[in-house]
DNA sequence: GTATGCCCGTTAAAATATTAACACATGATT
DNA sequence: AATCATGTGTTAATATTTTAACGGGCATAC
């Protein structure tokens, strides 16, 4: 098998911060993550999530911006990819047929029109 | 809103499993869970589970079935809706285009027919 | 009968995750 | 220059998670 993918519920918590807005500081975690944590809390969970290999920092005017080492784009489609194996079967189209279904999403007739589009795309990259 | 969301590592392991599965025991789990923990071991995080309520289960022929206490159809759309809110800033139309723009799923002609099928009920369903 | 193999329940030790206190640096403000 | 506000680094206490030992029930085989 793999090495199972799994981090922390707190560690989770910041990395769909991450990912969400791209970047995140000490003090927006702290302001963002649920229970109010403590700044400290917060600095030393994001240099563990440093030496697991999953951030990676910038220093701008003397703060730390952190940023994803997995770029977004593939922890997307690794995301994406777990969802629809635990509960697609694997299968693209009873995801897109859950996309739809969702009655809390209701698309718009140019939306229907943009998803066909990549559908004749995605026709044509085939063939 | 608290941190009601998050499970810990093992939890989202097993819960996985769950819905892949769509039913859990615990010999089952003790063989699919990576480092091969004890049988007891995974009795209990079973048990927490069903305290938690997320799991809860059925008794046949003295072994117990744990099956998902939210069902299957609630729990995808959650974690879709999760996905698509962390990586694709709540567009259903950029997770399409991932989906078609994954390159280990080669999607057939048949199954872009049937994704054409759907957009068109959609279409229907919305007017 | 009793030994073997599964199974569940309880409990507690061991390992990790979570939290924050404390120390120190820097720039702005008074 | 002293104070405040905001930042980081180190370290340690607390809480939770993870693990499995131990005990007992219930079949089937010897």
């Amino acid at each position: 098998m793999q090495k199972a993918n799994y981090l922390s519920k707190r560690e989770q918590e910041i990395m769909d911060l991450v990912y969400e807005r791209g970047h995140l500081t000490s003090s927006e975690a702290m302001e963002l993550l649920s229970g109010s944590p403590s700044n400290s809390t917060v600095r030393t969970l994001l240099r563990i999530l440093e030496e697991k290999g999953q951030l990676t920092h910038e220093e701008r005017d003397g703060r730390y911006f952190y940023i994803p080492v997995i770029p977004r784009t593939s922890a997307a489609r690794q995301a994406l990819d777990s969802v629809m194996k635990t509960f697609f079967k694997g299968s693209v189209g009873d995801v897109v047929a859950a996309l739809l279904h969702d009655d809390d999403t209701q698309l718009t007739s140019q939306e229907l029109d943009h998803l066909q589009l990549l559908i004749d795309q995605a026709r044509e990259e085939g063939k």
